[in-house]
DNA sequence: TCCGCACGATACCGATGGGTATCGTTAGGC
DNA sequence: GCCTAACGATACCCATCGGTATCGTGCGGA
């Protein structure tokens, strides 16, 4: 529950549960759910594998927590953003996609916690998967209010678009250059706004 | 090796390379690489192990295989399009972002096999990795053709929208609404293709 | 001081999975 | 009509993994 600063320095000898998280955190976003099993993460945490079911039901059910933490911290963004341009809905927008942009150098080489997280988990009924599916719902419905406030017609088929975009980027980015793909999503979220904002005025500039 | 008129003697089934290769497509595609055993592949393609491992080297060989051949459709796809529509790029994309879109309903829970596949592998140094990687590579430089050819301007920002488009359709189709995607996903290609087209005429209609 | 309790360490269990060895059988080519 | 080779089936090996049981240990609170 306590969804304290997430910070990945384990230096600090944190309790149990804690040093558990972060390192299941490091190991599921690099190696991926399944690559990873319960005695690697225990090492990683400097605990044992006992200690991690004292905490955690099963491995789903940590890796269920850890999702819950991840999505936490998406939305984390988004109320930073909403903060950050009150009442100016695009800056808003593109502050969550610089988010996502910014985000992009650091999972370069493998993508999306949650994407990859459907990828292992088939099974819709999952508990991780509810999570995520939560979230997505959560994120769309943030996305279209924010659309909706823009003014924008159409707002559900914008944050289509921008959803689109975003996650997108974040698949791309596994295997291609990393270099440009910030810039070059922040241009497409752009677009994508102006283009609905005005479509009979498509004379503005769409570059930064 | 090249003998291809094995005959089977009870049911007219394919040879049990074609076989094992079908039933490797549909567990991999439905369930996920690592969770699909060979023997449940053996069983499901009406053999056994050992018959698979006649054919492959490992289990990793199989799943290179599969993503060769995955990767060969969606050039077919290119050729296509290509041959339906020469020296009409414009069409050319749209034909290309149909079948993507056409295609969604199909993967709807299930998504696209490369992204999947990647969440599944982080080894960059895995023989499928290099497949993907090698198709992705492939795909672009078409795309950016296309593009080119089309006259945009910085065909390879146009590329990299068009693909983030493609390629968060079908994320976000897994966990989403799927009847609307394909047309939101139409939509968007022609958003882009319009915007880099004439950005100093966005007078001209946007809808084929 | 002593009790309780979370923690650490180790050994273990059952299941699964990749991969191999070996058997008999069958089909096709010369 | 034989000989080679691919095929089918079974049993097996070994590693890993999720999860459990059982020890011991240190520490804080009444």
């Amino acid at each position: 529950m306590a969804s304290t600063a997430r910070r990945p320095s384990r230096v600090a000898k944190l309790p149990p549960r804690e040093r558990i998280l972060d390192a299941a955190e490091e190991l599921f976003q690099s190696e991926g759910i399944r690559r990873v099993g319960v005695q690697a993460i225990a090492e990683r945490a400097e605990t044992t594998k006992m200690a991690i079911y004292r905490h955690f039901e099963t491995k789903d059910a940590l890796v269920t927590e850890w999702l819950r933490i991840v999505a936490a911290d998406y939305q984390a963004a988004f109320d930073r953003v909403e903060a950050e341009y009150p009442g100016r809905p695009r800056e808003q927008i593109l502050g969550l996609a610089r988010f996502i942009a910014e985000g992009l150098p650091a999972i370069s080489h493998r993508g999306c916690p949650f994407i990859n997280s459907i990828a292992e988990l088939p099974d819709r009924s999952h508990p991780a998967r509810q999570v995520i599916e939560k979230h997505k719902a959560h994120q769309t419905r943030r996305l279209v209010g924010m659309c909706t406030e823009a003014g924008l017609p159409d707002p559900e088929q914008v944050a289509a678009e921008i959803t689109f975009a975003l996650e997108g980027a974040q698949v791309s980015t596994q295997n291609g250059s990393i270099d440009q793909a910030g810039a070059r999503l922040m241009r497409i979220i752009e677009g994508i706004i102006d283009r609905h904002r005005s479509p009979l005025d498509a004379s503005r500039a769409t570059t930064d």
